[in-house]
DNA sequence: ACGGATAAACGCT
DNA sequence: TAGCGTTTATCCG
């Protein structure tokens, strides 16, 4: 066989590739969407219901270089052969933003451009979707009244809702949000930090799925304050242990379809991050989707999540041909749908 | 909870 | 392996 030129395959253009996934003819609407959310594919949607988690987790809980961490890894939960077209679908279908905020740094605000896509779902445990799509008190089932929020919490969408059926089942917890992010490539990322704010409770779970490139999922754990009792001096406040002491940082190198479960006391003692990476590809490219599920306790999680996952900027979509977020401008959607 | 500056570590020859 | 370009970690506003 003769080896093929760039004219052979021009003239012989490659075959129209295998999609990802069938589009599901039904959609979520709601009001507070740009636009509708299919279901998953029923592949998809059988292969999570039928294996809900495809390999049984691994415990590291307080293990004696990594102090006070208590998660459960999974790798993978989602099954290899559909982890690349759920990656591929959510990208597609889901809309998402790039939050810009303002910080005071320094005694100089500047502009902060969050480095990552983001999207999220969910209301706080004080509301409920009641069946309808409507926002209602999660005690009386009554309209919540329009002073509550000033943000317009969103539903799930259907296959999100799936997706959380599937986690809370295998982890035993119950989550009313979920957070979706997108790292486009190796410069997108989340710095250090914890997801311990108040809102959460006390030792909160948080379940994040992995899908698309491998990236490091890094923990380093916080400045340990001198043990109360036994620093007398102020001066001791800024002390750092000793290097035999010094946890060590973990780094966990998350695939498509691995999951990990952070719970008890991990948020309070470790900061997690997603690094910038200098050459980050692999075989589906070099975006990453995190889905994170979570539960907001109050009403303070709701403005909080909505404010730095959505914010007031415009709508980006997946742009297929471009290989890229694009700014949405609506297209296709012109009767009359009201975008809030 | 970001990013520029800069220090430190890495990795290739 | 010393040297050097590149990548990663840390500091701090």
């Amino acid at each position: 066989m003769s080896k093929r030129g760039p004219l052979d395959s021009f003239f012989q253009p490659t075959q129209p590739k295998k999609p990802k996934y069938e589009a599901s003819v039904e959609k979520t609407h709601h009001a507070s969407y740009p636009f509708p959310v299919p279901h998953f594919p029923a592949p998809f949607a059988e292969q999570l219901s039928s294996s809900p988690a495809v390999s049984a987790g691994t415990a590291m809980v307080n293990r004696p270089e990594f102090p006070h961490l208590d998660i459960v890894l999974h790798r993978p939960y989602i099954a290899a052969s559909i982890s690349g077209g759920v990656f591929a679908f959510l990208r597609q279908e889901l809309f998402f933003y790039r939050v810009v905020y303002t910080i005071n740094r320094g005694g100089i605000d500047t502009v902060v451009k969050t480095p990552r896509f983001t999207t999220v779902f969910g209301v706080d445990a004080t509301s409920r979707f009641a069946s309808d799509g409507a926002l209602v008190d999660a005690k009386t089932g009554r309209p919540v009244d329009a002073a509550r929020y000033k943000c317009t919490p969103r539903p799930l969408p259907a296959c999100l809702h799936d997706l959380r059926r599937v986690v809370e089942a295998t982890t035993g917890e119950t989550f009313n949000f979920c957070l979706v992010n997108y790292y486009a490539d190796g410069s997108d990322s989340i710095a250090y930090h914890s997801d311990d704010e108040r809102f959460l409770g006390d030792n909160p779970a948080i379940a994040s799925i992995s899908l698309g490139a491998r990236r490091e999922f890094c923990f380093k754990h916080k400045p340990v304050p001198p043990s109360d009792a036994a620093s007398p001096s102020p001066a001791a406040q800024t002390q750092t242990l000793v290097p035999s002491q010094q946890p060590k940082v973990l780094k966990l190198a998350l695939g498509s379809g691995d999951m990990v479960l952070m719970r008890g006391s991990t948020q309070k003692n470790w900061l997690h991050a997603v690094p910038k990476r200098a050459g980050v590809a692999n075989a589906v490219g070099q975006g990453r989707i995190n889905i994170t599920f979570r539960k907001a306790l109050v009403r303070g999680g709701t403005e909080n999540y909505y404010a730095y996952n959505v914010g007031k900027g415009q709508v980006f979509r997946w742009g297929e041909r471009e290989g890229k977020m694009m700014p949405w401008t609506g297209e296709g959607s012109g009767d009359g749908v009201v975008c809030v």
